[in-house]
DNA sequence: GAAAAACAGGCGAATTCATGCAAAAATCAG
DNA sequence: CTGATTTTTGCATGAATTCGCCTGTTTTTC
């Protein structure tokens, strides 16, 4: 965590780190920018109100939110993008030439899509606008979106006619980010994003969860699918991990 | 920090030296530049106002901070941003409650989707990512993606899928970003984003052509359609201006 | 449905700012 | 060098910003 100097910022300078601590986090509260930066709540309200009116930020009761998907946010800027990095370097080994693969979004998937080697001849079939723009990046790959109703809080694309294109889809792979995963398996809390995972899952040979040790042995309310349904578990640790012993044997293959 | 001789100096040389001080802090404080160079901080902010008339720095109540210091945080590096904007508020005064509008891509377009109230409970359909990204940011507006192939050079979706689609809406506006324009109507160079749009004017009941003035009177190799199929001409100029003069009578509003 | 947290809005103190003006300094012409 | 002209500077005034605190209201949470 970045130590602010205890002095004096000006305006501009105090918004400005506001704005970074928001998106390394995706989200903070009020009262947490008022402890970092050392001026009143009500300092920290009228700013985030003037972020927000200036489209900058989401300002929501208590805090704020990144404009999660946010193509002007730069990768650097993601939260543990250093762990992120290691994750997609260890699946982009999986991927060959000619294969068929499904992804949802997040930004561990980003962070896959951008590192992606450009010698790649793939067809990558999404429902993140984000994701597909940074696959289209690269002139070996191509990429087909999965329209329907773009969520306002996923950023994916939802509904009916998503889930049964996917339905259409025979793919080499599935890779998924992934919200919540512990020993029942992978969770997530919202009902549409659920519906289209579920759906990839059902239409890919083999599931790749992606995660970073963080959100291990969290909990979320919606089941997407259980841990005998995942060919791999891919998060920065070593297979070897203490933290990841809970998982031996009920994932086929850690990495 | 460097102490500044006792000395008188010239009033060049303050502000290099002020300059100088910014590059080393990223910021510098009125007050603190009043010490160090021996003068009233009317003068500072003189000196001040006068670097940041001629972009040399960024001038904040109090102080100022350096240029590097990413301020505009969005997409106001993109080309012509200003005149951009301008053509959204127009455009943005024809949008009414319950409207059906199609959208291509574009920066034009993006900055439009960026102006739009949060107050308009609209739907739009859009086959460019970063544009259903940008109005996925509103509450009240339902984004719908059509889905399809990714283009690797336009970045919108393309494709027989995408067509057909289109020609399954009604819309009450088509919203074209242009890269060519002249007497002839609207042109465009990539084949496939031509079947895009010829689809979405055939969708629409209106045709609302954008476009910055500079590319007025330029001629792409692909005709999209002819001027009597616009409805809508809008630029960052007033109507009555003289690059306008060609087009009246022959597009119905000029805007 | 009541306690707690977060909020909007107003107020006042402190600071910063814009502006006009006159003194000081620099520049220039002869 | 001298006097006139222009530029620069400091100061005074009132306006504008900023920010913490306060009040009463709304929202959240249990």
């Amino acid at each position: 965590m970045s130590v602010i100097e205890n002095k004096i910022l000006l305006k501009k300078e105090r918004q400005l780190e506001i704005i970074h601590q928001i998106n390394l986090h995706n989200k903070i509260l009020s009262s947490d920018l008022s402890l970092i930066l050392n001026v009143s709540e009500d300092t920290i309200r009228r700013d985030l109100n003037e972020l927000a009116l200036e489209n900058k930020i989401v300002k929501v009761h208590g805090g704020a939110l990144s404009k999660s998907y946010n193509v002007s946010a730069t990768q650097a800027d993601t939260y543990a993008y250093d762990e992120k990095k290691v994750i997609a370097t260890k699946m982009i080994k999986l991927i060959k030439d000619g294969m068929t693969i499904l992804t949802s979004g997040g930004t561990t998937m980003r962070a896959i899509a951008n590192q992606l080697p450009n010698n790649l001849h793939v067809t990558f079939f999404t429902v993140s606008p984000l994701i597909s723009l940074e696959l289209a990046e690269h002139p070996n790959v191509e990429v087909i979106f999965l329209g329907g109703k773009i969520s306002n809080i996923s950023k994916i694309s939802v509904g009916g006619e998503v889930v049964s294109k996917i339905n259409d889809i025979k793919a080499d792979f599935c890779v998924l980010g992934i919200n919540g995963f512990d020993q029942e398996g992978i969770s997530d809390s919202d009902y549409e994003v659920v519906q289209v995972k579920k759906a990839m899952i059902k239409s890919s040979r083999q599931v790749v969860a992606t995660t970073i040790s963080e959100k291990l042995n969290s909990d979320l309310r919606l089941r997407v699918c259980t841990l005998n349904e995942i060919d791999y578990l891919i998060t920065e640790l070593s297979p070897e991990n203490e933290l990841l012993k809970p998982y031996q044997g009920l994932v086929k293959y850690i990495l």
